[in-house]
DNA sequence: GTCTATATAGTGATAGAC
DNA sequence: GTCTATCACTATATAGAC
């Protein structure tokens, strides 16, 4: 079983200030477990990425179910404020297509959703980091719901029976096309869910 | 992190005589890919359900890798077979319950496909398991697509667009939506993805 | 706050008796 | 074909120096 892991350069977190270890450490660990899954990394592992000892990141997160959690919130709370940030006025295709830009490039081809990840590895989360992905879930597809209502009420988009029920069920497809373009190394899949949904083949 | 691996009683497995033991081992095998994910078993806990010694798993399957690849196939071929046992008369829309019913009952709520899985453990597995694992997506999303076809032909499905493409969202979503039953203990989300599809609200 | 050093347990894998 | 015994390595986690 190929047990590498690949280097990393790049952090996630935008400041101008260098970052603090901690969040450093959390940055690599949203990486790794988006790479590899909970179960596929390990305290030397990111420790070798971040450039310090294991005992600095017991330090800050004891366990690795803590780190799992602060995992999860740190990158529950980015997504969901890029999610906020997504211009209202736009009109819903195009709010799905920032949606899908969003998961293309926090994704580098690599990486799949932190909260997906950790959902297909349920069995080796404790219970608190099951009810925050439930939650970083449940916001997800609310917020696609209301986009896919709109979409109808505007004209943008083909949507076909409830719309709630429709926001899961694209939710889901966009969740499973991000392990899927992983695997074919493309991202015309993802692309393509939102494509078959236009009314208008073309925007501009 | 929760590393306990609950005890499992049934193999999947249907045969008169009783299985071998390599039969035994690749059963449970599968069972733990499926629960927990490649990095989330060991040997010693599939050695301890099959209720033989480490070293036997060894002779049958000289590295996990190996052990891996065999199960992938055996699954593989399994489900295929399903697939493929589905009877060609019945109209679209039954055809994709079939599917689900498959997928559902092969599930017992704990489990996820194989496939998906190891799709999310992409990074451990090695090249040929990989292959495997698009080999089965393809056939799967060709067969997906080919019911769709039949279901805009014989009215009893909402198809829109290029059948092919939305057989490939249509595999994404009940991928997605199978472990997303998962985490909330429900199965409703992987019937409403097909139920959405259909013409007829109710088939008799 | 970061380190060295270490404890304890688990990992995949192999040699060789029966 | 299955076992006991063991290897070299890695895992998470902790104690205590600096």
């Amino acid at each position: 079983m190929n047990t590498t892991v690949p280097t990393t350069t790049t952090p996630i977190t935008t400041s101008i200030t260098t970052p603090s270890t901690r969040d450093r450490i959390l940055d690599h660990a949203q990486k790794l477990i988006r790479l590899r899954g909970c179960n596929g990394f390990s305290y030397r592992d990111l420790a070798d990425h971040v450039g310090v000892k294991t005992s600095s990141i017991h330090y800050y997160f004891p366990s690795k179910d803590d780190l799992l959690f602060e995992a999860v919130l740190a990158y529950s709370t980015r997504t969901l404020a890029a999610l906020r940030a997504i211009d209202a006025q736009l009109p819903a295709d195009e709010k799905l297509d920032r949606y899908v830009d969003m998961s293309v490039e926090l994704s580098n081809g690599e990486e799949i959703c932190l909260c997906g990840m950790l959902a297909a590895d349920l069995a080796s989360v404790p219970e608190r980091v099951a009810r925050e992905i439930q939650g970083f879930v449940q916001a997800n597809e609310a917020w696609l719901g209301s986009v896919l209502a709109e979409g109808r009420a505007d004209g943008t988009l083909h949507v076909h029976g409830d719309p709630t029920t429709a926001g899961r069920a694209l939710f889901a497809s966009l969740q499973g096309s991000g392990v899927l373009c992983r695997l074919f190394k493309t991202n015309t899949r993802l692309r393509d869910i939102v494509g078959a949904m236009r009314v208008q083949p073309a925007t501009t």
